[in-house]
DNA sequence: AGAATTAGATACAAAACTGTAGCTAATGCT
DNA sequence: AGCATTAGCTACAGTTTTGTATCTAATTCT
């Protein structure tokens, strides 16, 4: 038989993972506003016919991409190390930032067709579980402790780490050493719950 | 005679400033991506043969219009109020991240190709000047009057105020009130620089 | 083995955008 | 008043993207 094919035809999950890999890989190269069924079908070698089998355009693909993507790794507070459980703990959302679905989502942000289109459902699986709960998972179990007092972890404090990293992200472009982290740690996130520079 | 233009003919500085207009309204609506010779012009009035004689394509068109925003009004230090002035700082940062520039800076630096293109000069227009530079001007201001000990105004600390807000903007998309400006002030700012919430 | 799904390959007409060209006429300058 | 500049208008061919339709054939299910 003619044997032109040689791979084996990708059906039903299989293919669209490889859509959903594409469509993230394709909006980090040019962007939200340039995806087209055309572009994302050629990255994931499959013809347009298949995406609008399923999709009605780019911005769908990416939303949906988005919305099946693998929870982030929660950071897990260890041995009584708050310093050094709040640096993993912005490790862990630099990692995630600087994945294509990070990537992919801060396009949305500012795209405006893809943001009036994201569902609440969506918005809430990526921000609440995303967007700020890195750093205030450790600070709760800490304040549960009582090793500070759990008054002064307040909304604007929970978001000190994950706001200074992305800032610092957005300026530079380039990732944050753990050096980088730690000063965040230190010279703005443990003064605020009223531990001085020199951790305990 | 016919009459069938009614306006005058704008030309030179009036034209141009029609377009950058226009290119920044273009951008918020449809987003970087999406822009178009076309659409610029539609919306500026004005044919798409005479944005050619001037741009290449309508990134160039939008960065030119960034590149000739007028600068931000800076914060001016007040009475010995460093609270207050705080605030103020944050209040200006708020405004302008809300305006058409502010947005479109935002919408550019997510994109690929425009962040791609944006030239050193830009960039230094754009952001060292407003990026990070609100309330920094403020706490350097009370650091040389000894209000605060000077060594504690480190990079991560003068971006605390603008990183929070961004954040703020980013997640509830709402302008912040002034208390939760005052909030930032006090819950993350004060205390990195070593004055506690009551502020003297 | 046979039936039902569903991916892959074309093809095609409609729309949008591009870049260029050529003409007309309003505006500013001397 | 006359000249140079430049905005506004129209046209057009080429490209990209869009949706849809149609057919073939690989895979799965019973």
């Amino acid at each position: 038989m003619g044997d032109h094919g040689a791979r084996s035809r990708r059906r039903g999950d299989e293919l669209i993972k490889a859509i959903h890999d594409a469509v993230l890989e394709e909006v980090v190269e040019v962007g939200v506003g340039r995806l087209t069924m055309d572009g994302i079908g050629r990255r994931a070698a499959t013809p347009r016919t298949t995406l609008y089998r399923r999709w009605s355009d780019p911005i769908e693909v990416l939303l949906d991409a988005l919305y099946h993507q693998h929870p982030v790794e929660e950071p897990t507070p260890g041995a009584g190390d708050l310093r050094g459980d709040l640096v993993k703990a912005l490790r862990l959302m630099v990692d995630w930032a600087l994945s294509p679905a990070g990537r992919a989502v801060a396009a949305i942000l500012t795209d405006p067709k893809s943001a009036a289109l994201m569902s609440e459902a969506l918005f809430e699986r990526v921000f609440a579980n995303r967007g700020g709960t890195f750093t205030r998972t450790v600070l709760q179990h800490y304040a549960d402790q009582g090793r500070f007092p759990a008054e002064l972890l307040t909304p604007v404090v929970a978001d000190i780490g994950e706001a200074l990293v992305t800032k610092r992200l957005i300026d530079t472009g380039a990732p944050p050493t753990d050096e980088d982290l730690a000063a965040i740690v230190d010279q703005a996130i443990l003064p605020a719950i009223g531990l001085g520079s020199r951790h305990p």
